[in-house]
DNA sequence: TGGCACTAGTGAGCATTGTCACTCTTGGTA
DNA sequence: TACCAAGAGTGACAATGCTCACTAGTGCCA
């Protein structure tokens, strides 16, 4: 099988390469640490990619998404420390291999791959209770959640997204309402913890 | 060397000791994926300690503490995703091993850990600004600021500080100065990204 | 054609946030 | 003792943020 990596943080994509290439039908062919040198290194001749969720340049969601676009049909497992339920929603969406978080025993992701690549689907046990809640922000909500987040004013997210500011103001109230929080940065963090920006 | 890890997501501990595995002079004898398991398991012939700092039940760092008090003196090499300058100060303070991240190259590791067993100390580039003294805020700053990072209102966080609103009000004002921002959020993005909180 | 749902935007009113000038206390110290 | 500096707190004011009720436009469809 051969394997593209997609790990952000350099000593845990070599610890897993190294623990990977204990098994002899696995051949590690590319590791990219950024959605960037991910999308720089296209195309390629793998079987399957296995893929941190979080970049420091985007998703590896966005990342299988490109790749969709592409016409690219390669098998994507996720890896997450996190079980969020935005990131499930999504994965499932885009109809990927699995989802698997980092809690769990390193003599299993071999085989968890292998089950991938003769096209069975593995989520990580933790994750089956939260396949029903799906996101409840419109995708407009979550764009100018994602600018308050950053510190932007009314004024600059209106800007940014070419909208009246009192548009944003009511879209930003309604996010806080779904969120159950008390402000924007609250409703942020509530939306960024369970997987929805 | 006699390694002990301490690591709470198994499948980092387990490509980890997959990496080290592959140095002749390394031998990984014990690993615990909660700080319980590591008081639990010792005392342990060991001649270096490798642990991740942010565990379920504790940090790293406590551990390195009961160690202390128990009389054990093992060097202690920290890791860690985050370059946080409270965990520098504490691991300083006890005087350990070293503070890696885990963006470093996969390569170093093991040279890493020979380097501190043989009385050196390793701590990690992007530490050294940490070093110096140039955090402009001062410490009730850092604390205010962290509260509104994570979405408190003044009257909140002149509760949990035990401090009047107007205070609070005045020394996040300051705090938004200091870092040439334009609101509390904002300021508090800055200053994390400057690792001053 | 009228009714309906959805989206974009406005305005009023109130709460919160940010700035600034000010007071009061406390602990040195000349 | 008198003075000074630092820290804590207040009040006023403007800017910004949040909620709610509202209008207007668009597309769908019976």
């Amino acid at each position: 099988m051969r394997l593209m990596m997609l790990e952000d943080q350099s000593l845990i994509m070599g610890a897993l390469a190294s623990l990977l290439a204990l098994e002899p039908d696995i051949e590690v062919v590319c590791q990219c640490s950024s959605l960037a040198k991910a999308k720089a290194a296209w195309p390629q001749q793998v079987d399957l990619i296995l893929a941190d969720i979080e970049l420091g340049d985007g998703t590896a969601l966005d990342f299988a998404q490109w790749l969709q676009q592409q016409g690219v049909v390669v098998p994507m497992v996720l890896l997450s420390t996190f079980a969020r339920p935005g990131y499930l929603a999504r994965a499932k969406a885009l109809n990927l291999g699995g989802y698997l978080l980092k809690d769990m025993p390193a003599e299993q992701l071999a085989q968890q791959l292998r089950l991938v690549l003769s096209g069975q689907q593995c989520f990580a046990r933790p994750l089956q209770s939260l396949m029903q809640p799906n996101n409840p922000l419109s995708e407009r909500e979550r764009q100018v959640l994602i600018l308050a987040e950053q510190g932007k004013s009314t004024q600059q997210i209106a800007l940014s997204i070419h909208r009246s500011p009192g548009w944003v103001r009511n879209c930003l109230s309604s996010a806080i309402q779904k969120m159950q929080a008390n402000n924007r940065i609250e409703a942020a963090l509530r939306a960024r913890d369970a997987g929805f920006l």
